[in-house]
DNA sequence: TAATAATGCTTTGTAAAGCAAAGTAAATAT
DNA sequence: ATATTTACTTTGCTTTACAAAGCATTATTA
């Protein structure tokens, strides 16, 4: 093993840890605050205002089948309210209730205030590095190259290589 | 808004997309090698030598409840034996049949050998940068640190400084 | 030694996320 | 007028995951 591979190995153990941590957390939302992080990250799509199932669903990268059931049940929580567009009657809007807002304050994700907080008092020279790591390993792992990609094919690595 | 938070939110921004190329390859796999990645992981956990199932729920911080069933699954699709232990019989040792081993050489995690790949080809000094970046990541996100942590403790980086 | 507690695993019941395929309704194209 | 496309929903299925209860087995203690 090459140096440069135990470097990648811890590199990747952090990575690990760090999808572990996200995992566990969003699950401890789910617990206390009633909340599930899918259904955080639909509420926080209406938070932009307006918008309709298709357009969720594209913004979350989830399918619409999924979107649906997501929204049942945030309008069951009345937090969601739809409704048919009046030009198109296709389309089904969907908006935030006022009790959809205040969940969403309610239940921030901690996770991410966490950090930026501690982000902020790191040493600006470390901060610009952390962000640089992480925009440069969105790259080691593109997601373009993977989906484009059969999965069980060496093939496409190369073209990303230099 | 100050500019340590434009940085950390694209910061987060990069950790959102890894997290969700993560997440879209798991089900990838799932979907093309029939192995999904939590029965990977055990699968894995078992590669190391035979142990027993509440280790594998220590190991992979899950349930037992959980772990049960994935060796129920990993049973049935015959890659994974069970025996109760002899000296006591409340224990149950769980090992790989050699179709485990075969399976685990046939799915292998490839977005960590995408990783790695690339990562090979980096610059020395990007690597460590990567490295040390990730692993002060797991700090600022780290769980247990949530309650006590010195917040500008330094420690840890200078390790992987240079 | 017999009752009790602790341990290790499994079963059962529950809930969520997510998808594909089929279905419905409305708009658009032919 | 008919066919196609679009937008969303329903249905049925799978997987992950946990808590609580259950079942043996071993250890402890009265």
């Amino acid at each position: 093993m090459t140096e440069a591979d135990q470097i990648g190995e811890s590199a990747l153990t952090s990575l690990r840890r760090i999808l572990r941590v996200v995992d566990t957390h969003s699950r401890e939302l789910a617990r206390t605050a009633s909340l599930t992080a899918s259904r955080l990250v639909v509420l926080k799509i209406l938070a932009n205002g307006p918008t309709t199932a298709g357009t969720i669903a594209e913004r979350a990268g989830i399918s619409q089948t999924t979107v649906t059931l997501l929204l049942n049940k945030l309008e069951a929580m009345a937090l969601v309210r739809r409704q048919r567009s009046e030009d198109d009657r296709r389309r089904v809007w969907v908006e935030l209730t006022p009790q959809g807002r205040a969940a969403i304050d309610k239940a921030p994700d901690l996770l991410q205030d966490v950090f930026l907080q501690r982000f902020r008092k790191l040493p600006s020279w470390e901060q610009h590095g952390i962000a640089a790591s992480l925009s440069r390993i969105t790259y080691l792992l593109d997601a373009d190259a993977l989906d484009a990609a059969p999965l069980l094919d060496v093939g496409p690595i190369d073209r990303a290589a230099t």
